[in-house]
RNA sequence: GCCCAGGUAGCUCAGUUGGUAGAGCAAGCGACUGAAAAUCGCUGUGUCGGUGGUUCGAUUCCGCCCCUGGGCA
């Protein structure tokens, strides 16, 4: 979320003093109307790592997405792009129909996926739907072959936060009161007055919605300030189960709940 | 003061023709391969306002009391 352009406040972005003081890369890089992806974040995230060691510098990935920090080592399956026509089909249909049909769809053309994918799960049946039509290939199958991703190779120690559940809490709070106070709400309505396709990523930022409803007169202040610390700490809790299963391929991971405690420790 | 409507899970509420109760949300746990701040799965919650009575048995019926909201004065 943190590379879209317009959601500088919402996203926590670092501020253009921190950017000056020190060389930052991928944030507010893309125009949130543009796709964006894993995929496509991987390979900027390659020229970023060739630039900063050309520089002599060492790259330091800071974020919470759990995918897009596993694709760094682990990479992803081999899966060619998918022609737009049929991305469009397929996520007009998962607008308009309900998610048994798409999954019984599923079912016929793609049994292992189906098999593999809750009927209630749209994002991830039309996903499979749309590889096996595109490709002629169950996704399941691409999954067996996988690309390293840049940082397959590299030394690298991972450092994960992980305060106590009430600190976090209060820290979230704050955060989003901060955001508010910064002019998050006129962002928020300056995004969604684009008038982008509903399924556009970007307004799926947690606050967008929550802030353009208070903007419109929907929602009072603080029903919309508690709904988006809500969808944060929602947020910050799906991050700790990610982190807490699935770093396989960063064997010696630190994880610290004090960041004053801090210890790095050297891996391969 | 009188009348009416309520008091059930952390919140909003449903329900029990008398056999101690259930939804949504929140919360906890989990999954995760090109939308990932997304998407999805599982789980528990309780002096049913208090107190007396009727009853084999009361959250449910009756009395009294307390609290909240509205109306009348």
């Amino acid at each position: 979320m943190q590379v879209y352009r317009d959601l500088r406040i919402l996203t926590a972005r670092p501020s253009p003093e921190e950017e000056i003081a020190l060389p930052h890369a991928l944030y507010g890089h893309v125009d949130a109307a543009a796709p964006y992806s894993v995929a496509r974040w991987l390979e900027d995230a390659r020229a970023a790592i060739d630039a900063a060691h050309a520089d002599g510098r060492l790259p330091i990935f800071v974020g919470g997405t759990g995918l897009y920090l596993s694709a760094l080592k682990d990479g992803l399956s081999a899966v060619p792009p998918i022609p737009a026509d049929i991305r469009e089909k397929w996520r007009e249909r998962q607008r308009v129909e309900p998610a048994d049909a798409l999954h019984a769809e599923l079912r016929r053309t793609d049994p292992q996926m189906a098999e593999r994918l809750a009927p209630s799960d749209r994002q991830r049946i039309v996903r499979a739907l749309e590889v096996a039509e595109g490709t002629g290939r169950s996704l399941a199958e691409w999954h067996h072959e996988r690309e390293p991703g840049p940082m397959a190779d590299a030394k690298a120690v991972r450092v994960v936060l992980a305060p106590p559940r009430m600190l976090l809490r209060d820290k979230i709070a704050e955060r989003f009161e901060g955001m508010f106070e910064a002019g998050a709400v006129d962002e928020a309505r300056a995004l969604v007055d684009r008038g982008l396709a509903p399924s556009t990523p970007a307004l799926k930022a947690i606050g967008v919605e929550a802030l353009s409803a208070f903007s419109a007169g929907r929602l009072s202040r603080s029903d919309a300030i508690t709904q988006a610390v809500t969808e944060t700490r929602q947020y910050a809790k799906r991050q700790e189960t990610w982190f807490r299963h699935r770093f396989k391929a960063w064997p010696r991971a630190e994880t610290v709940s004090d960041a004053s405690e801090l210890v790095l420790s050297e891996m391969s």
